[in-house]
This record gives structure tokens, sequence and C-alpha cells, in this order.
DNA sequence: CTACTATTCAATAGAATACTTGAACATATG
DNA sequence: CATATGTTCAAGTATTCTATTGAATAGTAG
């Protein structure tokens, strides 16, 4: 292999590696990426869920498509979009590390939108199962229901925190509530939280979201019939 | 917080991790994080290596500055270019492992570029470990003589590969030489092997770099005086 | 078959990116 | 001081990316 021919090797190589980093290049597709996390969606969901229009999202979509990030499969009328792999979430985890623990910009937006996060007492995962294996815990699944059903905590109950404010009460104020949502970006939790805690309910928010829960390998539960 | 602030708190907050992504998303770029993985270079050098224009390297050198992934140091007329953090390998490495995985292509290519590649007798790390125990092994370090300084597998004898065909003769043939050099898609190693085995050396290759070697959490040397 | 819905495609305009060239800047040396 | 060297900057051009719009396609239901 000549000096010409291993240019071209590392430029075609390192250029199929960029694909990947180009499909990691907006963040649109990154939140994209985060819902998909959550299980399955359609593009009419994830465009509403991410504030795209339709057109737009689809489009972003297949750009990760074609990087292998992620899969569709047809069902009816609905493209039902999925990450390809376990791994895909890994990368995406890795790369959220590197910018909490580098890019200072993030923190700050952090502080500035979640400001008084803080209330909300978080609680680790470790310290959560401490606390359900006690039993004096309920757990409280506050994402929309398909995602509680594509995956959720075991023991979780499932209230979207769009109905929250109907239905608590349901809820006993005896045991202290620890409600949860997609990661550390969701806000249902924040906000359930910070409702429950009006209300006079003794109530926290787990750090963790579904997929990082995942990734600890701790177990989830996947709703009889759903995929 | 009401929708449209939420709207804008995720705009803002993962346009600030796309920011990585953005870094990501060229293939000359992922080349130069692979080089700076063995450690600090000179812009010039970081040119030479990728086969970039002094002022292309370093426009995107100071890309993936800007989003943090590398830092610089002035050093005379130099300026030494270095990742910003460990975790910084770990996420090209977790890239680099999805991009295995996942796209054909990526393999395609190795085997196109490098298909004699088994004939090389790749040898892993644990049982480098396990050889170098027994005391019947030459380790031997193929990069440029800087990157041995800056850290270098233990017990490895420097003698980069443009310099291997004059210095056979101070080689014994008594021992099976192991060779090693950057990571998985480096053909320092593979050259030098070749060279060895048409020789009459008894050659291999290992299968990780330095950095690879590191991220298993192995002991590396820093030559004294190196930074 | 027609009507309807979810999604993709195609065309477009505006923004961002990549590479080149030559000038400007910073540091070291005589 | 002038000169030399490594690096960055600025400008220009070609290319790619993004979001929008409206049309086209694929499937469902009547």
């Amino acid at each position: 292999m000549d000096k010409q021919e291993k240019r071209k090797f590392k430029n075609v190589l390192y250029e199929q590696f960029a694909r990947i980093g180009k499909a990691l290049s907006n963040g649109h597709r990154l939140e994209l990426l985060e819902v998909l996390a959550q299980g399955e969606h359609s593009v009419e969901t994830l465009a509403q869920e991410t504030g795209m229009s339709i057109a737009n999202a689809s489009q972003h979509l297949q750009v990760m498509r074609a990087a292998q990030l992620v899969e569709v499969r047809r069902e009816g009328v609905y493209q039902y979009y999925r990450l390809a792999d376990a791994q895909v979430f890994t990368l995406w985890q890795t790369m959220r590390q590197v910018g909490e623990s580098r890019i200072a910009e993030i923190d700050r937006i952090v502080q500035t939108y979640l400001h008084d996060r803080s209330l909300l007492q978080p609680i680790s995962a470790p310290e959560l199962i401490q606390r359900l294996i006690e039993g004096n815990i309920l757990l409280l699944d506050v994402r929309p229901s398909e995602e509680y059903a594509a995956a959720h905590l075991p023991g979780a109950l499932s209230i979207p925190v769009t109905n929250l404010a109907a239905h608590l009460s349901e809820l006993s104020q005896d045991k202290e509530i620890v409600a949860y949502c997609r990661g550390p970006y969701c806000v249902f939790a924040d906000e359930a939280v910070a409702l429950l805690q009006a209300h006079g309910y003794t109530a926290r928010r787990l750090e963790q979201g579904v997929p990082e829960w995942r990734a600890l390998g701790l177990p989830t539960v996947i709703e009889k019939g759903a995929s």
C-alpha cells in the first residue's frame, strides 16, 4: 500500500465514521433520539413531541436512518421509528456526559430554565431501590402511557403528567411519592413533583429516566401486548 | 414554565449538545482526534499526518476547540493541540464501536485496503500480557518517536516503522516480536509485521493501540522529560 | 373504485461548512 | 532592529444542510 493509497483509505474510512457524527450534529435529531430511547414512536408523535413539522421530522429521521442509528417498521399507515440498537443510546449518553462535563453553557441553560430543581429533592437509582425494598414508596411514571407500555420501572404506576391533576384523589398521602420520566432533561417529573408538593404530598424526582435505568443494568417491565 | 418556554429550553439545550456532534461530523476531524489520542502534536505535524494543508488543519482544530474537545498550549512558535479529556477518547471509541457494528461499509473498506490482515496474526491485550510475563516476547512500538515519548507500553522498544528496515540487525530472531501502533486503523504495525515476517522473524500485530490499551485500564509509561 | 390519512418526496431559498489563497500575527533568532 | 517560521485570519467559491411548501405515494376504510 503506497502513500497515496493509504491516504485514500483513511479518507474513505473516517468519512464513514463521520456519517454518525453528522447524524448527531443537529439539536432536533438529538431530541428525537432521546424520545426514541423511550421506545418506538410514529413520525406524527415524534413531530409533536419535538415541536417540528411532520415533513421536517420525517427528513431528520431519514438522516439518522441513513446513518443506521434508527430503524423503521410500518404498521398500517404509521411508520414506527426506533433506535437501531442499545449501543446508540450508549453513544448519546457518552456524548451527553462529555457535554455536561465540558460545555459550561449546558449547565447554565439547565440552571436558567430549571432553576429550582434542587427543591425537587432528586433521588438516585440505588437510593430508590433501597426505599422500594423497604416498601414505603409510591413510584410514579408520568410519561405518556404508550411509553409506559413500551417499558417502565418495576412496580411503577402510570399517570401521565397531563392527567395528574385529575387523578390526585387516587393517590394516598401516606407514602412518599417518587416520580420519574424520560431522563435528566425531561421536565414531566419536575412538573409532577411540583404539583404533588403543592397539594401536600411528599414527593421527589428520580434522577434517572427509563433508558438510564436500563443502561445501569436494572430491570424494566414491558406491558403485555406492547412490542 | 409554559409550553413555549419549554420548547425554547429543549431547543437551546440540544443545540449545545449538537456542538459536539458537529465537531465529530467530519472525517478529517475524526482522523485528527485519533492522532491526538497518541498525545499532543503541533499543527504542522497534524497537517502532515492527516494529509491536510496547514490552514485547513488549523481550522478543523479550532472547530474542535470551540466544542471543547481539544485544548492548545503554546511553546515557542508551536501550538500543541491535545485531547481535552480522556472522556473525549471514550466518546470517539464509542462512536467507532457503533460504526463498526452498524455500518457495513466500514468493514468493507477495511477488507478492501487491509485485505491480508489476518496473516499478521493479531494478538489481544490479555494474551500479550500473558506472553510478556512468560518473557519470550519483544514488544515493538513502531509509531513516531515523539508519540513513544508521550506514552508507550511498558517494556516496549521504540523503532519507528520508517526506520525499521535500517535497524533490523539490532533485533534478534530468538524472540517472537509483537508490534503495535496507534490503533485498529493504523497501518504502521501492519507494515512492520509484514517487513519482519519477510526477513524471517516471527512477528505479530497487537490488536490495540496505545489509547485503547490505556482505556482498558492498563498502564503506560511516559518518557522522562515528556509532558 | 373513492376518500382519507400518514408519510415521503421534490423543489426552493437561505444558512452553514469546507477548502484554498494570500495576508496578518506571534514568537524566536541574528 | 530585520528576518524567518509556525499559526491564524479573512475573503471567496463551491458544496452541503435546514426548513418550508406543496405534490406524490402507500396504506386503510367505505
